[in-house]
DNA sequence: ATGAAAGCGCTAACAA
DNA sequence: TTGTTAGCGCTTTCAT
């Protein structure tokens, strides 16, 4: 029975240095190994010294290293991110989905944020100087040769953007019939006029949306003539809300319009706020993407849902089992969920006032 | 003049074991110390040499290891950041600010969320255990003890909540006047029968909004059985949402609603349309938080505009010089930004139809 | 059941 | 201008 006044509770560590399992081993009387397979639980260990050792360590306030663990080829816990933008709800989406399942599993997220092929490569780099386990990657348009030899080094899987070359696994959306089910949606409807607003063709989601929308106009015998294709940079804030003032401003209006980013669809709503344009009467809109705020919007933004969240837990699931599993096949895998159309009172037929 | 056509460009490392700066010492024929120095530009090495050796570098794909570095004491570019979710604009626009800001400075941000302090503490220790350089935390309302000592290793800064045993500095909103000068506005209005649905009072935001409430129905003698408190989780999906249908689906109606949270407005504009209630015929509401759709909602939402990016801006460069400068002292720093009143058509002068 | 010692990949002090 | 050497803190044989 000894008191516990003297020593004991103080301020743990004067941020001086880190206490080492070496300072562990000479307050516990015991050697540097010795400290290492009790704090492991090692079973050669007596229980009396592991108790001996996991006190002093903790009245050290001893906290490993994870740098000096990596080096004796324990793998590390850290797994990146890399991400275009994280305001984007769908990317925060991401984000947070990705960063329970890793922390369920033990590892950490790494964030990075990159918009151009430069940043994403020197991100990479550093993930991988850092001996990341694993990288989730939203890879911008056109990675640098770098990024890609980089990335053969390590363990990664792409996640909505799909670049061939990286020649990955691959988790994404069926962006070509998500495109494809609101056009169709606003034909059924009788719409002929047309506007799409959406992504460059410089990535592969911007490509496989257009594809979306031609195929349904030409299943459905639409004249070429009447519709409208306008492509810009998929984040950039501005694109969108000046891209639909002018189609909205132009002299051959559109009776409906479907967009092809989240970023574009709020630009959309803020922009028919602007022109005080009704919906649908002056035009019937359908929306990429799903945040909350469509849902009250007005009398409902009729969107296509795409369940991101689920999408991104799979693809961590995935991952973290192909890391542990350290199978280094698999290379190929290719995962799409679909997305579902979500009429709500932004559609409707074309009424007689829209003029051309 | 030499052909490259034989050993040149193929897939450039076989992903099996990282090639380490010996492996291109021996590849330029010269000793590690050397490859460390050429790589690292000293002056001493000849550019003949420094050639070589970054030419066997990039033919090998070497990346330094950084746990091997920070082994030999080279701080570490890691710095961390505990978010409560990420999903809320509010945070996102923190975490991109942060990230851009670190990014910019050569830093690496790793994300951790955690909204209980279990979470919190596991992450922190991971933190430290990487040897992070330093952690931007919005901390939980009550961090353990062991997250509190463990912190005391590292340099940390708060945000936005503020968590006076944790002992550092903090950037944050002045919430108290904040709420104060939405209630002022609506008191103004001729308002008296005013309700707040916010966060619970166990962190610091949530004292400071609550108390901006009273002191403004204090200031202006407005009789407490008028007015309505409603507390809840601040990040909780439901809490904002059954509240105020309870709230406006009672006896006493009040004639205006103040929120004080992101996650808490977003829920009332959602009630707000399931209630099909008018604004701000039926009810004047004032919404906390600056969300982009708060702008076009109906007329417009009278929010509390606060310059989240700015005050991250700000936090991450003051911390980043910090750190470099690594001067122990300006623990007690404190920086607020203030919240400005954004006055839309969300808010009226209550309405004869108005009932009690 | 425990200790001694080697070595992970790197940097820096000391030699040459 | 370059090489040799000694550790950083840990895990892991190999001894005891």
């Amino acid at each position: 029975m000894e008191k516990e006044d003297g020593t004991g509770s103080r301020q743990i560590s004067q941020k001086s240095k880190m206490v080492t399992a070496r300072d562990v081993a000479e307050a516990a009387s015991v050697s540097v190994s010795t400290v290492g397979r009790a704090l492991a639980n090692d079973p050669r260990i007596s229980n009396q010294t592991k108790s001996v050792v996991k006190e002093a360590a903790a009245k050290l306030g001893y906290v490993e290293s994870l740098p000096a663990r990596l080096m004796r080829g324990v793998r590390s816990n850290l797994v990146g991110l890399m991400l275009p933008d994280v305001r984007n709800h769908f990317y925060a989406t991401i984000a947070e989905a990705l960063s329970d399942c890793c922390s369920a599993n033990g590892y950490q997220l790494a964030l990075s944020l990159a918009n151009d092929s430069e940043t994403e490569a020197r991100h990479v780099k550093e993930l991988i100087s850092a001996r990341a386990a694993g990288v989730f990657i939203v890879p911008s348009s056109a990675p640098t040769r770098e990024t890609r030899d980089l990335l053969q080094n390590i363990p990664h899987v792409q996640l909505l953007r799909k670049v061939p070359s990286l020649n990955s696994a691959w988790f994404g959306i069926n962006d070509e019939v998500c495109i494809y089910q609101g056009v169709r949606h606003l034909i059924e409807l009788g719409h002929t006029k047309i506007a799409y607003v959406g992504g460059t063709t410089d990535n592969s989601t911007g490509r496989d949306r257009l594809a979306g929308f031609r195929r349904a106009l030409k299943e459905f015998d639409i004249n070429n003539s009447e519709t409208r294709e306008l492509l810009g940079p998929p984040s950039s804030a501005s694109f969108g809300a000046e891209a639909i003032i002018d189609l909205l401003t132009g002299e051959t209006l559109p009776t409906a319009l479907i967009t092809g980013t989240v970023r574009i669809t709020q630009a959309m709503l803020e922009s028919l706020h602007h022109l005080k344009m009704s919906t649908p009467d002056d035009l019937s809109v359908v929306g990429f993407g799903d945040a909350p705020e469509f849902e009250w919007w007005r009398s409902g933004l009729t969107t296509l849902r795409m369940p991101i969240q689920d999408l991104a837990t799979m693809c961590g699931l995935w991952f973290i089992h192909q890391i542990e599993a350290k199978k280094s096949s698999d290379k190929g895998y290719q995962s799409t969920v679909p997305a579902s159309l979500i009429v709500r009172g932004s559609t409707g037929s074309p009424s007689k006032r829209s003029s051309y």
